[in-house]
DNA sequence: GTCGTTGCAAAGCCTTTGCAGGGAA
DNA sequence: TTCCCTGCAAAGGCTTTGCAACGAC
């Protein structure tokens, strides 16, 4: 299916390539208007939506924060919330060893990790 | 508060005992229904409110599957969805380096692990 | 008899969908 | 001009809440 460039969509790709971690709906529809003012929530859905079959973007389901969303191709990595100001830092490489994990006979595809705790700016 | 022994939490508990597994509301509620049949989906929504208060059960956020339930008391443990039969098992034991994993600066307090594949059941 | 609990229905969130008008190509 | 996309409103899931009747103690 052919696809347009509109300013609503390009204004939401401004968000993320000005973030460095996953956001959620809210933050992309409050950062989103900042740019167009008129957006609206159900474009943001549409738009996330096609995004993410695009391979543009990665959906994530945080155990605490529900859906949020970041940009692909940062390769295999996990998360960290610090529960003081709610947000979702990026983990560079993976700690886990899959196979320990795996019970006979099951065929583990992959993984998820999500850690919690303090950021830097909130330990205090 | 003082707390009443209902049928209807004797139902939910009583399925809960005879599974070794985090169970979905829907699982809950129709278990539940084959000990009473006029269990209603609110009463199963604040026993198990209740009941993760009491400490009883444990309230798990998985990714893929949404809100789940699992007897609490089994110490340290991470959970593997099959995505076959959609059934989310139990795995003892732990197997990720948190310390590793934790940027310079952050305090972690605690991690989640999902794993997801194929059971032991499903994998041909 | 009290007052916590239940079933039912209604209301709340978050997300998706229908529709007519608007805008990209 | 075409027809995809947007904004608005309505509708869907899942979960919570209000309320009168019920039942544990």
């Amino acid at each position: 299916m052919i696809r347009r460039t509109t300013s609503q969509k390009k204004a939401i790709q401004e968000v993320f390539q000005k973030s460095d971690r996953p956001l959620g709906i809210e933050e992309i529809v409050s950062a989103g208007r900042q740019i167009i003012d008129s957006l609206d929530q159900s474009t943001v859905y549409r738009n996330l939506k096609l995004l993410v079959e695009q391979g543009w973007l990665l959906k994530i389901s945080h155990p605490a924060l529900g859906t949020m969303y970041e940009r692909s191709g940062k390769g295999h990595h996990h998360h960290f919330h610090c529960r003081f100001c709610n947000k979702v830092f990026e983990l560079p490489g993976c700690a886990l060893n899959e196979e320990k994990l795996t019970p006979a006979g099951f065929v583990t595809e992959g993984h998820e990790v999500f850690l919690f705790g303090a950021c830097a700016s909130c330990k205090n």
